[in-house]
DNA sequence: ATGAAAGCGCTAACAG
DNA sequence: CTGTTAGCGCTTTCAT
């Protein structure tokens, strides 16, 4: 029976109408059966799914995206060499899916900008478009906002038409810095993110902490920067440095793991033992400072949290009237928390 | 004149139609405009792009995908978590950018299996699935096969209708041992990926290597694995044991460059130093080699030649008839290069 | 060079 | 409960 069928011999996969002809009934029922909806009997339904089911027939995305009103589809814009941001896509998926909306990814690579990735999402006429940590000015991100909702992930910005979700990057420094007074730290140096999204909300959250425990005298921050470069860069300066007025310190604070990781290594590397000379705190309980040879302390970022909290802002915008007045987004902010592993302790006493 | 159309009103996107009635032109010449493709006069090409720009006309990639016989997107599944994967996924970008081709991307996860990955991808008709590192049986290979063209990357597989580029793993690893045995050494250890795609190649690479230069005696295979932590893991055994028959290893080959790194952190917090007294290579160049202070020796693999190649098979299959006898894939192997950077050297002659 | 008409595979009104 | 009809936005013959 199915032989008959003229995808069998060609390469055309089944469709719709396929499966109707097969079990011999309108391309309509079909649909309300395959979308698992009511207004089918039961008889029918089985009958249909066993077709369905024996031609392998899987209904066409794109043919169901053109026909259908509403745009169930979450276009996210990611850097592919961010670790960060792959883990961001991995949650985004499980959140989004765990609601019944679709993600379509773009990537921006060296050689494929961010806005390269983005006119794809708008081109595929995804229904939201969900930025993380986007380089793209407020204008851009605005213009942007016009033609679809927007949301952004990982960076502090007000717009028009434009949700952002984000970590609560100054609670986690103080988190970090309280942590270390706690153990009898005083001096206390924070590696910060140069001009990274997140570092100068960081850099204040150090400073304020320093200065609630009236260490003051010993806020010192040293230019660092988001990679593993950048810390140990950090550090040999600061090695070099006899820094007479601060003396050498006991605790460094990095703005994220991979930095975090710099310092670390570069530490090692001087002969410094961590933590027993030296304890170190990484931002975003990233794998690299899971691992067990390197056991960092650091400040979890939300990640699951960040996600479907963006999801709940996509769906927010979907399913809201687009007409509504376009007016400056909501603005989420996340509380990170600190996760105490083997590269903190008491400073030791004689130093 | 444009105030009058409703789009502009309502949140709806300009159309073809759109823009054909405000160029005052039937819809299929607009397309033809747009598509750049000859067959109209160079005034109303220029009158057509004009209002196309001022409208800010897109064409919707659903609608034209659906529409075209012959389809020009390459589906790419990977493993967001995995860094290789992600270095891949960019020169696949710019790979297929380069032909003309689009790229859409499916990401397993914790939580998203590569199953639902590729289904993913056969739900949006994409023409060819590019699968990194498959997971998936021979048998679900060739199955997936049957329905679409696949090109994988990084996994030895011969099956019907598959095509597989990768690196020639072995050469690798004898370029690593030429290497070290060029610099004079012969206690020269293996950390293996165990049952990572690829790993029993290098094993192989690793043992012929050493058989050739007639170190037979000195070969030494220790269980590792693909990450930091199983490189600390086998390293901190190799230390703690004697082995008095092979004596200490003078240089290390790591099964990639995330396990050569928890060698080399595992080394350093002994106290070794790294290259004077230990050389390390690892195996990948990804980002994390390349760093100023990790300046790790490794094993390139040929990334952008992998993407192209893989690009290249796509092509042939999607312009090839389909209906043609399917057979055993191509089979392309490229080969990795040695890139000499700070951890390796002479073996101390004291040692 | 231009336009009319058909249809890709599907869903959504509306009839029966 | 089931079928018919009418598109979604685009490309593609085929006329003119």
């Amino acid at each position: 029976v199915l032989a008959t069928l003229n995808f069998v011999t060609g390469a055309r996969r089944p469709t719709l109408a396929d499966v109707a002809t097969a079990a011999g009934v309108s391309r309509a029922l079909v649909s309300i059966v395959i979308r698992g909806v009511p207004g089918a009997s039961e008889a029918t339904r089985a009958r249909v799914i066993a077709v369905a089911d024996e031609l392998g027939y899987r209904p066409d995305q794109r043919a169901r995206l053109l026909r259908q009103r509403e745009n169930r589809v979450l276009g996210v814009a990611f850097d592919v060499r961010r670790a960060f941001h792959s883990d961001l896509v991995g949650a985004l998926y499980t959140a989004a899916e765990a609601v019944g909306y679709d993600v379509v990814l773009s990537g921006v690579t060296t050689g494929r900008s961010e806005q390269r990735a983005v006119t794809t999402l708008l081109d595929e006429r995804c229904g939201v478009v969900i930025a993380l940590g986007p380089t793209a000015s407020r204008a851009e991100l605005e213009g942007l906002a016009r033609r679809v909702p927007v949301v952004t992930i990982a960076r502090r910005l007000r717009a028009v038409g434009v949700d952002t979700v984000r970590t609560a990057d100054a609670a986690g420094l103080r988190d970090a810095v309280d942590h270390l007074v706690g153990l009898g730290h005083q001096r206390i140096v924070h590696v910060d993110g140069g001009k990274a999204p997140g570092a100068a909300d960081r850099r204040r959250g150090y400073r304020d902490a320093m200065t609630r425990h009236g260490l003051r005298d010993f806020i010192d921050v040293v230019g660092g920067g988001d990679t593993e470069e950048d810390g140990a860069r950090a550090t040999a300066g600061l090695l070099a440095d006899l820094r007479p007025s601060l003396g050498r310190p006991t605790a460094m604070v990095a703005f994220n793991d991979a930095c975090a990781l710099g310092v670390l290594d570069t530490l090692l590397r001087s002969g410094r033992n961590v933590p027993a000379q030296v304890s170190v705190i990484g931002f975003d309980d990233s794998r690299l400072a899971r691992l067990a040879h390197i056991d960092l302390t650091t400040i979890a970022q939300p990640i699951d949290g960040l996600a479907r909290a963006a999801v709940d802002c996509a769906l927010q915008r979907l399913t809201t009237d687009p007409v509504a007045a376009p007016t400056v987004g909501s603005d989420i902010e996340l509380p990170p928390w600190l996760i105490v592993r083997s590269t903190t302790a008491a400073p030791s006493t004689g130093a």
